[in-house]
DNA sequence: TGCTGTGCTTCCACCTACCGGAAGGGGGGC
DNA sequence: GCCCCCCTTCCGGTAGGTGGAAGCACAGCA
């Protein structure tokens, strides 16, 4: 009777796991049919192990019934240690960026072949941007992204190149453009764009090195025009990326700490 | 021969999020033995649930060998709605009121008997203080707790008082006496803190309401010394206050977590 | 009031994907 | 070399997981 075919090779960690990855930010919030459809399981499976991840508080169900990631996943998120340790050491350098300027500060690493937003501080008056905290954008239509990619290993920016989609009319979409921009930020130490990424958005963006040298993240300013006055935003950002720098010290590799204690 | 003493009532959903919940601010990044230890499962068996969630992106091996909570999981937590909606709403404020006061700005939401800090700015020259977003302080010594727990439900409010633990010679321990000051800031509309969680730090906050006059948050600032141009202060907090109100939408926060939270 | 649709919850016999002790491998300290 | 610690792989037995189906709850509609 209670047909049983439970399909192979799929593991209950990676159910569990897929109905996590079900939700994302076009689906912070979902019912638990939509749910389950997204995930790729029988309705009967995915309310028997939701219930146990809403029991632990990976999810909770809003008053309306659907289902959001928990309180719990948040406070696991902080944990990650990439963004954790870079936003930790950074922050106070963005905020004086911020009360220097104004602008939309953005603090971003590659993921892959896109701009990964680790931070970002805009204030009542800033201009809406599409950047957000945890957003993904294209490397090649930012001032961060630029920075990025000008210093991300060739197979990247072969993979970059091979698909240069316009986002406005404004967008570099010629490899030889931007192979020569990009030659630029390597050289003059900061990159621009006009207008690339959104229309009447214009941005300035220097490399964050590590203490060996090695470009770990960018640092950026946007507004609606940033050309005017680019010299002494260009030298903002060099001593707010300096400062994260030194903060970064030798601590920014997984230390091996603690405790003989036990046994 | 290959033992077999699977421990019953222990389903395969609970033991990954074990090895979640196994990580922890203090304990950010495990090697496979403690990690382990810590969720309470054999060795080969954490082995094998650790790679499927390593592949998925929920763990990542760093360097020394040791995991960590993933990329992945930072994007997950990003996606908690009950943070997430209140930052995107507050965080243009906060940086208003960082640039006007330049202190220490707190966004705190009351999560159980504790102030979760939802958000928190300073710049370079701030103040070093025990809050880090993420973190949970108690509501009895911090400015923000103050408003949260002036305002919270009467059984909170009782298990609370049941336990007035000191964190510095300044924390109020008695119950009448922060009892009258929890009447002080119904009246009066914000509350201070003198040195009652961190020695030389005093603060002011007030309550964020949402649409239909709920408290749902606090906002508060902390520096060396706030009281002696206080109204100032006060009033700025109650413009931003007020701000974030404006922007919230109408059934913004989800219920409070008000379980006893095992663990 | 009854009908229909949608979505959630519970049930349970089958059986496969999971379990975990043990053995094997690798590297670093002494 | 020798030991210790930690990681990785293996494999027979079986218990936890599976998911179709039935039942329930509620809302919209005639």
């Amino acid at each position: 009777m209670a047909g049983n075919a439970r399909r192979p090779g799929v593991s209950v960690a990676s159910r569990v796991l897929d109905l996590l990855g079900a939700f994302d930010s076009e689906h912070p919030s979902l019912i638990l049919s939509d749910l389950a459809r997204r995930a790729g399981l029988p309705l009967a499976t995915a309310h028997r192990l939701v219930a146990e991840m809403v029991t632990w508080g990976a999810l909770v169900r809003s008053p309306s019934g659907a289902y959001e990631i928990g309180l719990r996943m948040w406070d696991l998120g902080l944990l990650a240690q990439v963004p954790a340790r870079l936003r930790q050491v950074a922050a106070p350098f963005l905020q004086d960026l911020y009360g220097a300027t104004l602008a939309t500060v953005h603090f971003a690493v590659r993921d892959g072949t896109l701009a990964l937003y680790v931070d970002r501080l805009s204030g009542s008056e800033s201009l809406q941007l599409v950047s957000r905290v945890g957003a993904r954008l294209p490397l090649h239509a930012t001032g961060v992204g630029k920075v990025l990619l000008a210093h991300a290993p060739e197979p990247i920016r072969h993979r970059v190149f091979a698909e240069l989609t316009p986002v406005t009319p404004y967008t570099i979409t010629d490899p030889a453009v931007l192979d020569g921009q990009l030659a630029r930020v390597r050289a003059d130490g900061y990159a621009e764009t006009r207008e690339e990424m959104s229309l009447g958005a214009c941005s300035l963006a220097v490399p964050v090195r590590d203490r060996e040298g090695e470009v770990v993240a960018a640092l950026g300013l946007t507004a609606s025009s940033v050309h005017r006055n680019a010299t002494q935003l260009v030298a903002a950002l060099t001593v707010a990326a300096s400062g994260i720098r030194r903060g970064m010290s030798h601590r920014m590799v997984a230390p091996w700490r603690d405790h003989p204690s036990a046994q």
